[in-house]
DNA sequence: CTGTTTTCTTGATCTAAGTCAAGGCAAAGC
DNA sequence: GCTTTGCCTTGACTTAGATCAAGAAAACAG
């Protein structure tokens, strides 16, 4: 198991802060460890801090009125969520579990204003960080809007194995289920977009790792 | 005609801002003006610097590989726009249009930044109002997926009697064209809904002027 | 290893909403 | 004034994808 500093200094949020800030943080952070389906938090909690991942993964989802989800996040170590509710001083906009065993840590609401407050160059990180899930909403927003769910399979597909740095395969890493409630479709629909996908010579399905064939066709999707 | 400082004493990014500070933004502001239907920028384009509208309306969109566009934001004057590409460094993730004659304040990006850096509070502020906008497409991501086209007309329009602080009615100021395009719907189908819920004593609709009779009713759709 | 639970797949059916088409209306321009 | 252009509405038709159902394949717990 890692120390909260060695997480701490591999978060994109921190990155490039001097020693004696980042044990300052190590001194307001509390670590906190959830079960496989434990809950987080809750929409409508009020907030009063946010959460780094040391150690598992977490979803942050909504839920609708008769209990449909959508993933609006997954993430994986060294990722920091939950944060938005800290600076709009508004309760928590969408629930948070955590899929699989895991350790968080969490960064008290006033602690970590009172510290942005006095530096600049994080306060820059955490713009970069704001922005980026800002365009990531956008992009969903997009696909939900103007593509059909082939067409958000195929981005989906294109943009993680750009992610991951392959050309020709992804690895899911969450099961197919969870995919589908991403991309606000069904695990029925998706299963069938696999297939027919496959039947195209488009891609090879083998669990949860997708081999893809042809890169080309699958942009035009 | 307003000067530039009141512009920018109005903006919710820098609202509260001591008098020095505005100043200070103003100095690194450019004006510039657009007229009807011109662009402002397109997605793709590099971005150095971000904008303010000082007069008119503004939309920024999406367009699919077919056409088909998709409108993120209708914006007005003293909302700032383009400003979420200045802190990761990348290009401009959308386009956007002027949708009348337009006055636009431009803040030029390594100015901006060297700004914030020297201006914690700025920050904070800053930091508000990306928070508010993460939220709100929280919302829109979650009507979109969860909910259908009768839904998320409800809940735009509750929302928006909310905004004006009207409780029965709501002006659309945007034409119910573009209103479809911002719910994710076709024109035809928004007036078929329109119809619907005309027909079942929800709401009466005169042109752009929607008048909310059954309130309660409208929110359980 | 074995029973149990969850995930995944495939088929049959249904429906919400998109597309195509045509007519009416209103604002904008000459 | 008239004409043009774009906006809105309504009808007929089509289709993508949801739902329901049931079996196969993994994943998990004891």
């Amino acid at each position: 198991m890692q120390n909260i500093l060695s997480v701490i200094a591999k978060t994109p949020l921190f990155k490039g802060l001097p020693e004696n800030q980042l044990k300052e943080i190590q001194r307001i952070t509390v670590s906190r460890s959830y079960n496989k389906g434990e809950a987080i938090f809750f929409e409508g909690d009020e907030c009063n801090g946010f959460y780094i991942i040391a150690q598992g993964q977490v979803k942050v989802f909504k839920l609708s009125f008769e209990g449909k989800e959508h993933i609006l996040h997954i993430l994986g170590p060294g990722e920091p969520f939950g944060e938005v509710p800290v600076f709009s001083g508004r309760p928590f906009p969408a629930n948070s579990q955590s899929l699989v065993k895991s350790r968080l840590l969490f960064l008290p609401r006033a602690a970590f204003i009172k510290l942005i407050t006095a530096n600049p160059s994080l306060s820059l990180n955490m713009f970069a960080i704001l922005s980026m899930r800002l365009r990531e909403f956008t992009v969903q927003i997009e696909n939900l809007s103007l593509k059909e769910v082939p067409g958000r399979v195929a981005s989906y597909l294109l943009y993680q194995s750009d992610e991951q740095g392959h050309h020709d395969f992804v690895d899911l890493r969450i099961s197919k289920k969870q995919l589908a409630s991403m991309l606000g479709a069904t695990p029925e629909t998706l299963s069938r977009m696999f297939a027919k996908m496959s039947d195209q010579g488009l891609i090879e399905v083998q669990g949860r790792l997708i081999r893809i064939l042809d890169r080309q066709r699958l942009t035009t999707i």
